[in-house]
RNA sequence: UCCGAGGUCGUCUAAUGGCAGGACACGACACUUUGAAUGUCGGUACGGUGGUUCGACCCCAUCCCUCGGAACCA
């Protein structure tokens, strides 16, 4: 997978992170500006993490050019401090993600890295009697965490001594207990209202390989407590999280705090949280995707009816539209729900530059031009951009006697105001002449298989005098079409939210029609040659990507948006 | 309600003591060999109540509502 072109710093509106920055900067807190993305390798990215991949390494671009060069960073840091969960196969796939949105790291590291100096300030802790080692079950330690409204208990393990805690670390760190007999705790405040700041847990025991350290350890520090650590060895200046974790920053303060003079930090960092990307009529939570792809209610985590980076990639959508929509929803501290909408309309806007517009015929009715002869074929210079996209380029699009037309541009009796064929009615063909219906075939049950046309071979690059032809229609030659398979994607929900109820009720909200496989279509002959990842507007009809399944002779697109219509809107509110 | 964070057009987001602005969505019109794109115009918002002030979305008080927090997950 070649990765895109890489963001430009882009001008942004400010936001009250860039405010904090800018504050920050003015007060001389900083002269580098360091931020970081840190995925836990666990999963798949999906565009909430594009929010939050935009916000860090685009900081990192725009102080960049502010600052200087080297006075903006921004690290790609795999958070990976859970072995049981974690693995080197999610870490390609995320970064080549964040390489395909146009992002590139200035530095690439893992918590697992820090593990050793995490530990020596676990003993340091413990010697500064901030910590110490709990041998209460699992079970008792919950029971004595207390509630959001009751105090917890101290544990009975809180007062050993600084030697008996520290014996008891090193024995946990050289493998002498089994998985949960033991935890290393902070000292703060069984009492404390903040349920995060009640003596957290440090490390717990884990006799469990970590795709990165082998067997090295058998104790693994805490998110809690490996986050803000690691922040602070990297010299992270601007730690940006999403809201869930405002609660904890009370934590990741108090253990930068007594650290921080021991440790000889590079930085202080601080932690700020915004709020998470939500989208309608999808889901996002890591949970959910994983329900659908276990469930086989999708094909993978690549399918496009996914929001995951993947995904969309595979949908047809650009990193650039991905990238300006991210932009287009700020950043602030609200929970919110972004209209998809929204979305798509970035999608189009920079489809709009770059698909050149072919012609296709996704539901074909054959047309026959009686009055054109038998064996001609006529060869326009098609331009591929329409008038207002600064591009040029033509190719060679075949005419004769016999097209296709779509079905949905026929209608056996029309309303006034539809502008396409009907009997007796007179339409602009793409490019190519206007036609008029004289006759319309049936089969025996009424269905329309055919309809017989005249063409008025003074329309060719001009209108016709003394009349108006209103409706403009995409057309294939029957001769010349290539066929093709078309999937057309839609939400991947039918309702704006998924049902509120936990469990897998969401899926009753699944959209049957989000996927729809088209067979037979018939594609203009120029689109014999397309590879896959060539995008195309299909005129009239949307946008479209030849899927990685696409090969010459058995071509397979994807639709990755389609066109605003006004025409299908207006006919939908009646 | 024990702690924390929030509440501005339908949606997202600005303005932070001085005319509530932009984008999307929506509607109308223009243009059109894509019912696309583009252009023009339009409607729609500061959770409630008090207070401070010449002046409050902004400051204060109070109430209401929403979200997050009790994993040996992150």
């Amino acid at each position: 997978m070649s990765s895109s072109a890489p963001a430009p710093a882009p001008t942004k509106a400010s936001d009250f992170i860039r405010d904090i920055i800018d504050a920050d900067i003015q007060a001389g807190r900083h002269d580098k500006i360091l931020t970081r993305f840190p995925p836990e390798p666990n999963g798949f990215l999906h565009i909430g993490h594009a929010k939050s991949i935009c916000l860090n390494f685009g900081l990192a671009l725009e102080y960049k050019q502010k600052q200087g060069e080297e006075n903006a960073r921004c690290h790609l840091r795999f958070d990976d401090t859970d072995p049981v969960k974690e693995d080197t196969l999610f870490e390609e796939g995320i970064q080549e993600d964040v390489r395909w949105l146009g992002f590139n790291w200035d530095g690439f590291y893992h918590a697992s890295d820090y593990f050793e100096k995490m530990y020596e300030y676990g003993e340091h802790l413990i010697t500064a009697g901030k910590a110490y080692v709990c041998s209460q079950s699992d079970a008792e330690s919950k029971a004595t965490r207390g509630t959001v409204k009751e105090p917890g208990k101290n544990s009975i393990y809180r007062d050993r001594t600084v030697e008996e805690n520290l014996d008891l670390f090193r024995r946990m760190r050289k493998g002498e207990f089994k998985d949960g007999e033991h935890v290393l705790r902070a000292k703060i405040d069984m009492a404390n209202p903040n349920m995060k700041m009640r003596d957290p847990m440090l490390y717990r025991i884990r006799h469990t390989p970590h795709h990165m350290t082998g067997d090295k350890w058998c104790i693994y520090p805490m998110y809690d407590y490996a986050h803000p650590i690691s922040d602070a060895i990297e010299g992270i200046t601007h730690s940006i999280c999403t809201l869930e974790f405002e609660n904890n920053r009370e934590l990741y303060d108090w253990v930068i705090d007594n650290l921080i003079d021991y440790a000889n930090f590079p930085s202080r960092p601080r932690q700020y949280e915004f709020a998470r990307l939500n989208l309608n009529y999808t889901v996002m939570s890591k949970r959910r995707l994983l329900e659908l792809v276990e469930g086989k209610h999708v094909s993978g985590w690549d399918d496009p009816r996914l929001p995951t980076i993947a995904g969309m990639r595979r949908r047809g959508i650009t990193p650039e539209a991905i990238r300006a929509f991210c932009a287009s929803v700020g950043v602030a501290k609200a929970n919110s729900t972004v209209d998809m909408a929204q979305l798509e309309f970035c999608i189009r806007d920079d489809l709009n530059q770059k698909a050149p517009r072919v012609l296709a015929v996704l539901k074909p009715l054959k047309v026959v031009i009686e009055n054109f002869p038998d064996d001609q074929v006529d060869e326009y210079d098609a331009s591929l951009w329409p008038h207002d996209v600064p591009k040029e380029g033509t190719r060679k699009l075949p005419f004769c006697k016999e097209i296709y037309i779509e079905q949905d541009d026929f209608m056996l009796e029309p309303p006034k105001d539809f502008y396409r064929l009907a009997p007796g009615r007179e339409v602009r063909l793409r490019h190519s002449y206007c036609v008029t219906c004289t006759d319309v075939v049936k089969d025996e049950s009424g269905n329309v298989t055919e309809l017989r046309c005249t063409y008025d071979p003074e329309t060719l690059g001009k209108n016709p005098e003394g009349r108006k032809v209103k409706g403009t229609i995409h057309w294939v030659s029957a001769r010349h079409a290539v066929d093709a398979e078309v999937r057309l994607y839609e939400r991947l929900l039918k309702d704006e939210a998924p049902p509120t109820g936990k469990d897998s009720e969401f899926l009753n909200a699944i959209n049957p029609d989000a996927l729809q496989v088209l067979k037979g279509c018939k594609l203009e002959r120029s689109l014999s040659e397309a590879k896959p990842m060539d995008r195309f507007q299909f005129e009239r009809q949307g946008y479209f990507v030849a899927d990685q399944d696409s090969k010459p002779g058995s071509l397979v697109f994807n639709r990755i948006v389609t066109l605003k219509d006004s025409w299908a809107k207006q006919q939908q509110k009646k």
